[in-house]
DNA sequence: CTGAAAGCGCTTACAG
DNA sequence: CTGAAAGCGCTTACAG
């Protein structure tokens, strides 16, 4: 499969190949059919409330409508609204199931607007997020959500990593609006975000109730905004319930499988580890719950796991995992709200106040009595 | 949030009020810039192997659309070649991986060839396949990649539900060129779909090599297209080892973790077991795991178990499960490929032939010395 | 070798 | 109440 690579600017392809398509029924011959002018049967169809029309006229036009099947061509009613009815979404990656409902909350959204929602990969495209948004950005959009920037890193691995290690880095600048979604970039303002901190207190004030009191926590990667936020709430929440968090019961991990299994393994082979966790993340909770297995700690008898994002996965792995399910939905649909609604020159810093909910299933429990 | 419902016929939203864009940069600007007329700077742009151009004049040109910034406007082009450079591809749900990888493959295809993918789902959009479909042939796409029609049944389990039960079936007309991925259906001549009888021969051959006798197959739903061809291909390996298939070894399921629970405990509860199960779709085999745990039934222990989609859920499950990995990234790349370059009169009928690989994990494992 | 001009299918002031 | 006409930003025969 030929496969040409991103052009200089200036130049495109050297030949396209695709035959043009044979194209449908235009307006004019509706109208011709209809024994009207083209500007009727345009009102008609956009239900331009200035038009007023003859029972008559109006029942022949729809007829005439009807018979020829006449659908209104999206391009060129695009090239002289200088709209396209459509917006983007960049996401790194199509396999990972925080994405999913993300892209569902704002493709229900821009369908209920009879606009198309556009999503594209950079792990499938070859682009970088930023070489995609522009390609998009060339008129075939009227504006982006960014869920991914070249300023991620990780970004594969999952939703929420962010940039914040790259200091001042800013995006360049795109020709229609834009908006951040689920992660922040220094100097940009214009995001939107989940309250990462609430889900963590969440999480961690369940162990609290559950009767635990040496929690540990497995944090996201230092450069991921959420991982930040989600280590913050953990933070507050130990403090609010009075406990202690010695430096050695919080570890980093990357948002990877391989990441859980080495944090948790860490934290099992300490004098005296926690008899619960907090995992930033499901995906590390997956290899967490792998390396407990593989040292013989048993979940939840002799520590319990819970994390964030309560995905299909969580309920599959053994035990099944208590969760804080997030509205990645209402997140996606929102975004595109803001995004349609707002104005360019709008900065937009929306912390999304969806519902969250606690999922309990079975990785969690009261620590053993009497301790180990 | 208003989510105005499916417009009747010939009718349009009562008013939009999105702003139009700014607009940006025209090939008009450019020309004016560098003192040319605007079909140089378009024949620059797009190659034009007719275009003999002076040095000299070249690099002006090229110069004002660097000083520009010119992108040329898509939709501009679209209207004027009668063609978007776009595709389009229905899934029933982002949520299942076998669509990411699907997708993924058709994505950097069309990147590939310049143009760009617009995928929609049923689930997300509250839209039917065909009206999704039908909104997006109205000039917003070239083509149609189909892996979710209106005669799809559990569409949003797996995607290999297709249609099969519902008899006589047609796809209503479109006005674009379409493409079946991964599913038949009846009277209908352009499809493309995976060797799931080798899928599943493999599959059967890896038991019988490890020097299983008594291999049961838990099936997909009987109106599954796939299903069908993966029993076929089970049948079809077991004759060839010289092994019975007694009637109470094939148990049906749908797809589904329950299906596949229920259907596990139906073998375990036989009087002479099974020591392996072929299961057909990696969900069902989740559910079919959890039956096990649930009685007790050790894997592969007492019984192996093996199945079809090498998914990252998968290795996440305890025991990580054995697959057979179908080229599915592949399949979406051949799709969008045929789509494109095949004329929308000719029929398609393709088995994709890409390679499948045996993934072995921890789920399978010779019988037990002496049976049970 | 380069440019003037028509036209893709719509929408929308403007005129009658 | 309805229509003629301009124009959105391009591409591409056609002419010079």
């Amino acid at each position: 499969m030929a496969r040409p690579r991103q052009r200089p600017a200036g130049e495109g392809p050297a030949v396209t190949k695709l035959p043009p398509r044979p194209g449908g029924v235009t307006i004019a011959e509706v109208a011709r059919h209809a024994g009207v002018s083209t500007a009727v049967v345009s009102r008609l169809v956009n239900n331009d409330q200035a038009l007023s029309i003859r029972d008559e006229t109006r029942s022949r036009v729809l007829a005439a409508i009807e018979d020829l099947g006449y659908q209104p061509n999206a391009t060129a009613r695009s090239l002289r609204r200088s709209r396209m009815d459509a917006f983007g979404l960049i996401i790194p990656n199509f396999g990972n199931p925080v994405y999913a409902e993300i892209i569902q909350g704002a493709e229900a959204t821009a369908v209920g607007m009879n606009c198309v929602l556009l999503t594209g990969s950079s792990a499938g495209s070859g682009l970088t997020p930023m070489q995609y948004a522009r390609q998009l950005a060339s008129g075939r959009v009227d504006g982006l959500l960014l869920a991914d920037t070249d300023a991620d890193t990780d970004a594969d691995t999952e939703a929420d990593a962010g940039a914040g290690a790259v200091a001042g880095t800013a995006l360049e600048p795109l020709s229609v609006p834009f908006l951040l979604v689920n992660r922040r970039v220094p100097g940009v303002s214009r995001y939107i975000v989940l309250d990462d901190e609430r889900a963590a207190d969440m999480a961690v004030s369940h162990l609290v109730d559950l009767g635990h009191t040496r929690i540990a926590h497995i944090a996201g990667p230092s450069s991921a905004d959420t991982a930040g936020r989600r280590a913050a709430g953990y933070r507050t929440a130990m403090r609010t319930a009075g406990l202690a968090t010695p430096p050695g019961l919080v570890v980093s991990a990357d948002y990877t499988p391989a990441g859980g299994f080495g944090a948790m393994s860490k934290l099992l082979a300490l004098r005296d580890p926690p008899t619960a966790v907090f995992v930033a993340n499901v995906t590390s909770a997956a290899g967490a719950l792998h390396s407990a297995a593989a040292r013989g700690a048993r979940i939840p008898g002799d520590i319990s796991v819970i994390t964030v994002h309560d995905l299909s996965l969580a309920a599959f792995l053994s035990p099944a995992l208590t969760t804080v399910r997030m509205p990645l939905t209402g997140l996606g649909a929102r975004a595109l709200e803001l995004l349609a609604e707002r104005p360019a020159s709008d900065p937009i810093q929306e912390t999304f106040d969806g519902p969250m909910e606690l999922v309990i299933r079975d990785s969690t429990a009261p620590p053993r009595a009497g301790g180990r």
